[in-house]
DNA sequence: ACCTGAACACCGTTCAAGT
DNA sequence: ACCTGAACACCGTTCAAGT
């Protein structure tokens, strides 16, 4: 008998689908009124359902969290591959498409780094999610070491460097702490803070 | 007739004492649990009194979060001034003065960045004192560029940077994003990282 | 296995009174 | 003016059942 689609959803992959819902509803009204009894409304199912998927609202939220490591990785590789063989080049358009990602979807960015995971180990998927975008920068910067471009310190600090600064410009921009109206202003301060790292970056002997 | 204290509390400051309760609770269990009413029964005062003061949650949280800001900028202005005049020394004891608070105050420092306050131009005073702490990194560096040891670009870009590096630092650490522990090897890094930022900011007739 | 409604202990906020 | 208790519409989570 041909599988036919009920109208009730959740035959499917609720898990997957609390997840899409949570997704939507944060992209539309942020994060603080979203309710755990609101997700299982839009999906079609009883406020209690998610349970059976979700540990607690918590849980789903690391979830959420989890795909958002997972995009953000994704555009900073797509980035990376589309400059030049260049590290400079290359660290330079990830850091600024870092920055596009967290202004495109500022609730789902700022979960992220919610403190609603203050026990990481719980979350040991969401925690490597982190990880493996944080290595696209590693790599990069070991890309320029091996080119001679940049100096040779401890390429994972030299990503945490980076990693730092990119998500400070993004954080404060989000609140609007910078002070810069977004479009070209704000793209020519990106640039302006690359040069700046890259500069600091350079090998002792650059000219 | 001399007045005698009396044991309702609230005949003093019933503002000031709301936010120095909900600071107190904030810095045992965090922000997520803390409630309104909750700050109320700390205080002994009926759950509705703070509506006196405050229009709503989200006000209070605006007034602890301006008053995190104000002890943020004495802190690096005392950090400032116990440097000698060199405005490289300076800039590195402000950043790890910026650092060290967020590490010591976790909670209040994450609500002073949160995302209650998206129409910030409603809390003013929030975003004054914002502005004042930022105000202290501006300076310093303009003390550099006075000396000829920094490069000529807009301080108020430089201070930018400088600011989203150490706000990036503080919030990835907070989250334990950044995988180093605290202690020496914390402070290492931190070194490490406004060394680069000092060779980024160095004149372009630099050594 | 997966989903349900009822129930519990909490919220933020509003309102009509009290002094 | 400042504070109060009662009330409303919501939460997150637990539990005993239903299929």
């Amino acid at each position: 008998m041909a599988s036919v689609a009920k109208n009730t959803y959740h035959h499917g992959d609720l898990r997957q689908g609390l997840i899409d819902a949570a997704i939507s509803l944060i992209s539309e009204e942020g994060i603080s009124d979203l309710s755990l009894r609101q997700v299982a409304r839009r999906v079609g199912v009883s406020h209690n359902a998610p349970y059976r998927h979700f540990e607690d609202k918590e849980a789903l939220l690391a979830a959420v969290a989890e795909q958002g490591f997972q995009a953000l990785g994704v555009a900073m590789e797509t980035a990376r591959q589309g400059m030049s063989i260049d590290a400079s080049q290359r660290l330079e358009a990830i850091g600024i498409a870092y920055v596009k990602f967290a202004l495109a979807q500022p609730f789902h960015y700022r979960l992220m780094f919610g403190d609603y995971h203050d026990n990481l180990s719980k979350y040991s998927a969401l925690a490597e999610a982190a990880q493996q975008s944080f290595m696209v920068l590693v790599s990069t910067i070991q890309e320029g070491q091996a080119a001679g471009i940049f100096r040779s310190a401890n390429p994972v600090d030299i990503a945490r460097v980076a990693w730092s600064l990119v998500h400070g410009q993004s954080m404060l921009a989000l609140d609007n702490k910078l002070q810069i109206e977004q479009g070209e202003e704000f793209v020519a301060f990106l640039k302006f803070s690359s040069q700046m790292l890259l500069q600091g970056l350079a090998g002792h002997s650059a000219t």
